[in-house]
DNA sequence: CCGTTTTCAGTGACTTTGTCACCGGATTCC
DNA sequence: GGAATCCGGTGACAAAGTCACTGAAAACGG
């Protein structure tokens, strides 16, 4: 069966459980695809279950009542969500919503299989206890962020970070994207853009924002501007 | 024993081991006693393991460059400690520090007896994962608060939700307290205050602040000040 | 291909909140 | 009964979020 051997291959605990225990999981999986843009976990009342990323990017945010997202994390190929989940954890009681990037193949363990897995299998708990604090991580790096360091210092380190492995030394994003990962407002973004630009540190264009002196920028986040 | 009797109360989870783990626990947990104000955990690089609070009162907070504090959550008294732990957990990588906001009386459970309970024990697994979950809510509700809420809705629903129970309608707590609370500024807090006084919702003084009229500042947070 | 729609960036005016530098009065501690 | 510390108050300022609107660039749909 090719999705078992998927399953295999993307389930990090898969050589840690038991014939029986991997039976009945082979029995609840399933693939599924989701397209580009589409929301999959926050609005309505569906609980997916656990996902397995095949291929794809997932997105996930914050929504304010107003309507303005903060980005948590990504999500990309062989990477789990666990969030889809939490509709069965009953401490985990704060609304997130993930969406899909891009066009997402995953492989998704239904919530009642799942649960049964966790509260059976000791590495499957112990390994829904690293993600969670992986995550809890992730979410304390962002809160610190946001409370202590000032716009530019977080927007040069988010670039100059983004840009890394790009030939061009680019980074591929709207002013909107970087600041809902920044936890900012798109226009603060723009100006503060504006403004390495004048200060000959960036390049922008529609999309796109070309690092033209990433010692400077790195510079700013050692000082930041006066 | 006396000890054990305590353990055997406390520990959520106690009826859930087997008689071996019982002993291990046993032999490796003890009593320790911190003072009001005492530092337990992010300075030194001590590993105080999982701690049982007896009595008193702990609070986990953020610490910036700058000294700017802003409080996690406060633990009192029947309630587990464990970050204290974080040590032992690979995945849990950013700094948080714990204080004893009164004298305050532990059961410790150092941390390599917990870090092998943990990996062996199933229900000590999941029990872990409902803390790490709580915990998790707990900041992404404040960071929903930070990032989604205007200080004067914050601090109105903080009022009221901390004289919830005394009879005189009363809050005590220094403005900086609040502030921390609320991942905020003292000086910000206290204009906020003055302007809750000059509108007739609250009455000030020293360490102290009484709601005059609840119903008002119950209006406050569905119709931020104007 | 062209016109329409949507997305993206830019900007000014204003508000909110954090920061810095003080001050003075209350409380606590020898 | 002083000295030190804590707490609250305040003005001036800076950073960043909000609101309202603009025009240009890309995407879409016949």
């Amino acid at each position: 069966m090719e999705i078992l051997e998927e399953l295999a291959r993307l389930f990090p605990v898969w050589d840690k459980l038991s014939v029986a225990e991997r039976e009945s999981l082979a029995a609840a999986v399933h693939t599924r695809r989701f397209s580009k843009g589409e929301n999959i976990h926050g609005t309505g009342e569906s609980c997916l279950g656990f996902l397995i990323l095949k291929s794809g990017r997932l997105r996930a945010y914050l929504l304010s009542d107003s309507g303005r997202e903060v980005t948590l994390y990504y999500l990309n190929a062989g990477e789990m969500c666990l969030f889809s989940a939490s509709c069965m954890m009953r401490n985990i009681q704060f609304d997130i919503y993930i969406d899909a990037k891009e066009d997402t193949d995953v492989l998704q363990i239904p919530a009642p299989a799942f649960k049964n897995l966790m509260e059976k299998s000791l590495p499957v708990s112990r390994y829904v206890n690293d993600l969670m604090a992986t995550h809890l991580t992730d979410v304390m790096w962002l809160m610190e962020q946001i409370l202590f360091k000032r716009l530019d210092e977080r927007l040069a380190a988010l670039l100059l970070e983004d840009a890394k492995g790009s030939p061009e030394n680019a980074v591929t994003a709207t002013h909107e994207e970087l600041a809902e990962r920044l936890g900012s407002a798109r226009e603060a973004v723009t100006r503060m853009l504006k403004y390495f630009q004048t200060e000959k540190l960036v390049k922008l264009s529609r999309g796109e924002i070309r690092i033209t002196d990433p010692a400077a920028l790195s510079a700013v986040i050692a000082e930041p501007r006066t």
